[in-house]
DNA sequence: CTGAAAGCGCTTACAG
DNA sequence: CTGAAAGCGCTTACAG
C-alpha cells in the first residue's frame, strides 16, 4: 500500500514536469500550457493517480466533511429517506457525508464516540436527526461544532431546525376525511409526549371546528411507552371502539404501522376498510401502504426533501450561523382506504 | 476555524513540554513520566484538543477507513440491518466506516463516485452490499481496492463473500411446515433469476422429498421484474390457487411483504391464516411480521450478524487477501401463522 | 524518560 | 506559463 502510493511527485516525474504543475492541472488552474496539461493528464491516467484527501484537508485547513448523526433513524422505512436525501445533496454539492447510526441508549456512548470521530476529522458541521420530533437537548454537540437539527428541534431554537408541519398535516387529512363525508371520525394519536402528537391533536380538532364538528373528545392514544419501549396497540383500541356504542365512520391513525393494526381490527370486526369505514394515516411507508388492501391513503412525510435541505442548510450554517425552525409540508397520497358506507 | 485550531504544539506549550511528549501521551506510550503525563492530560482537557485524523492518516500511511457501498440496501427494513451490523463492528474494532448508498441505475455514476471518494480517502478495503444475492460483476471496484462482497458473490469467487444459506433456510422452513402437518404446501418463490430463488427452489423440493412428498410442481413465481421494476403479485397468485381445485394447506411466501399480500388473499377468500391455512415466509421484517394478525412465522435473515462479520472479514482481507463464500444460517422465528385446520 | 529533525502529500504565496 | 520553498499536524526513527 505505502510503497505503491501514487503521488503528485510520481506523476510529475512521468510527465517530465514539476510537482507544482501537476497540482495546477488537478485544481483546474487555467495558467497551464495546453500541451503540458495534456501530458500531465496522460500521466495521471496512466498511474491511476487520485489526490490524497488527507493531505488536502491538512493543507487547506478544511475537511469538506459533513457529519450526520442519526439517532434511531434507520428503524423505519420512511425515515431512511432522511439519510437518502442528505446523501443525494452531499453528492450534488461536493461534500463528503460521514454517517453514524446511533441508538437511543445514552449509556452506550455511541453518540459521544460519533462526535469525537467527527471532531477528529474536523467535520465542518453536524446534522443531528431523530426518528420523531422530540425537543432535544443538544448542547453537548452544539458546543463542539456547528449543528443543524433534522426532524427535531431544541427548546431555545438555538440551532437551525428542519421539522414537519404536523399541525397542517393533521388539519389537511382530517379536512379531507370530512370533505368526503366523515361525520364521526376518531383519531388514534401517537404519544402526546411527542411534539407531533400535540400538533396533530390541534390540527385534528381545528379541522373539525372548521367544518362545524366538535371532535375534541374523539382523540385516543394508541401507543404506549412502557419502560422506554414504544408499543403500538392500535389493534386493541380500534377493536374496542368498533365494538362500542358510538362506532366511527372514519379512523385516522397516527402512523401507517398503526393503520395496519386498524385494518386487522376492522377485518376481525367483520367490516371492510374503504367500504364500511374509512381509514387514513401519516408516513407513507411505501411497502406497507401499497401492500395493504385496499391501499392506505396517507400523509406522506417529506423526509427525502428534508434530508436534502438539511445539507444545504448545514453548508450555509457552517459559513454564517443561522437559527430558526423551517417547516416542511406533508403531501396527501390518496389510495383507496378513504370511503365509508356510512357516508 | 483555522485560527482556533488546537494542535499538539499548543498543548505542549501549555504543558511546558515538547511536542513529541504530547504525542507519546496521546498514543499511550508507557515511556512517559507519570507526572508529565498528568500535566499533558490536563492541558489536553483544558484546550479540548482532539488529534487531527488527516495528519495521522498521512503520517501513518494508513487510513483506518473501511468503505461500505450499499447498492439499494436502504430500501427494506431487514437489509438496513446489514449496515447496522457493520456500523457496530466498526465501533468495536476502531475503524471508521464510510458509507455510500448508491442506487441501481448504472448511468447515475454514483457507484463510480463512491469508489473515487473511497480511493481519495485511501480506504483500506471496501464492502459491497446488495439487497439480494445477485451474481455481481465487481472488477471495477475490485481492481481499485481490496473488496468484500456482502449478501452477494461473484461468478469466479475472486473475492471473499458473505451470503445467506438460502437452500438450508428453505429446507428448514418447509420441513417445519411438513412436520406440523402440511401435506399440500405451495411455494410462492421469489424471482429465480436470483440465486436465492434457485437455492430455495431446491430446498423446498428436497424438504418435500425427505418427507416423502413430491412438491416439485408446487412452486410458482409471485414476483415479476417488468422493465427493471420489481413487482410483487403474491396477492393475485394466492387468490387464484385458493380458488382453484387443489387448495393448499400451507403457503410459503418468498418474503414477508409477499406473505402480507397472501394474508389479504386469504382474508378475501373468507379464510383465516393460522386456522384454515398455514402461512410462512422469509426475512423477518419486524414491523410487518409483528403487526400482521396472526403474527407471521418466518425465517429471519441474519443480516446484522452478516454486516458485523463483513467488517471483521474486511479487516483480515485488507491484511492478507482471502477468497471463498461463507454461508450464514437463517433463524426460524415462530409466531402464529403456522397451523391449519386441514391438518 | 525527553527532544530536535525529517517527512507523509499536498497547496499557498513568492520568484522567476 | 513554470518551479523551489515553506508548512498544514502529526509520528517514526534517531540522539541524548
Amino acid at each position: 500500500m505505502a510503497g505503491a502510493m501514487v503521488t503528485q511527485k510520481r506523476v510529475a516525474l512521468l510527465a517530465g514536469t514539476s510537482l507544482k504543475t501537476v497540482s495546477r492541472v488537478i485544481n483546474d488552474d487555467p495558467l497551464v500550457n495546453a500541451e503540458t496539461r495534456a501530458r500531465v493528464r496522460k500521466a495521471i491516467a496512466e498511474l491511476g493517480y487520485k489526490p490524497h484527501q488527507a493531505a488536502r484537508m491538512m493543507r487547506n485547513q478544511e475537511s469538506n466533511i459533513i457529519g450526520f448523526v442519526a439517532n434511531q433513524v434507520a428503524t423505519t422505512w420512511a425515515s431512511v429517506e432522511l439519510i437518502n436525501g442528505a446523501q443525494e445533496a452531499a453528492w450534488d454539492l461536493g461534500k463528503q457525508l460521514m454517517l453514524f447510526n446511533v441508538d437511543d441508549d445514552p449509556t452506550s456512548g455511541r453518540e459521544r464516540q460519533a462526535i469525537d470521530q467527527l471532531q477528529s476529522f474536523r467535520a465542518e458541521v453536524v446534522i443531528y436527526a431523530t426518528r420523531a420530533s422530540w425537543d432535544v437537548q443538544m448542547d453537548s454537540i452544539g458546543s463542539a461544532m456547528p449543528l443543524v437539527l433534522l426532524n427535531c428541534f431544541d427548546r431555545n431554537d438555538a440551532y437551525p431546525a428542519l421539522v414537519v408541519d404536523d399541525y397542517r398535516a393533521a388539519f389537511q387529512i382530517t379536512s379531507e376525511m370530512i370533505r368526503r363525508g366523515a361525520r364521526n371520525p376518531v383519531f388514534l394519536n401517537v404519544h402526546e409526549g411527542q411534539v407531533a402528537g400535540q400538533q396533530r391533536r390541534r390540527g385534528f380538532i381545528d379541522a373539525g371546528l372548521a367544518a362545524g364538528l366538535d371532535v375534541s373528545d374523539r382523540i385516543m392514544r394508541s401507543v404506549d411507552i412502557i419502560d422506554g419501549v414504544y408499543t403500538l396497540n392500535a389493534y386493541n383500541v380500534a377493536r374496542d371502539i368498533l365494538a362500542g356504542p358510538d362506532r366511527p365512520d372514519a379512523i385516522l391513525a397516527g402512523q401507517d404501522t398503526q393503520a395496519m393494526q386498524v385494518y386487522f381490527a376492522v377485518i376481525d370486526a367483520g367490516l371492510q376498510v374503504g367500504k364500511d369505514i374509512a381509514v387514513a394515516s401519516f408516513d407513507n411507508e411505501k411497502p406497507v401502504c401499497d401492500l395493504l388492501r385496499p391501499g392506505l391513503s396517507t400523509m406522506a412525510l417529506p423526509y427525502f426533501e428534508m434530508g436534502y435541505a438539511s445539507v444545504e442548510t448545514a453548508i450555509r450554517h457552517a459559513e454564517t450561523p443561522e437559527t430558526g425552525r423551517r417547516m416542511f409540508e406533508c403531501l396527501f397520497v390518496d389510495r383507496n382506504s378513504l370511503s365509508s358506507s356510512a357516508w
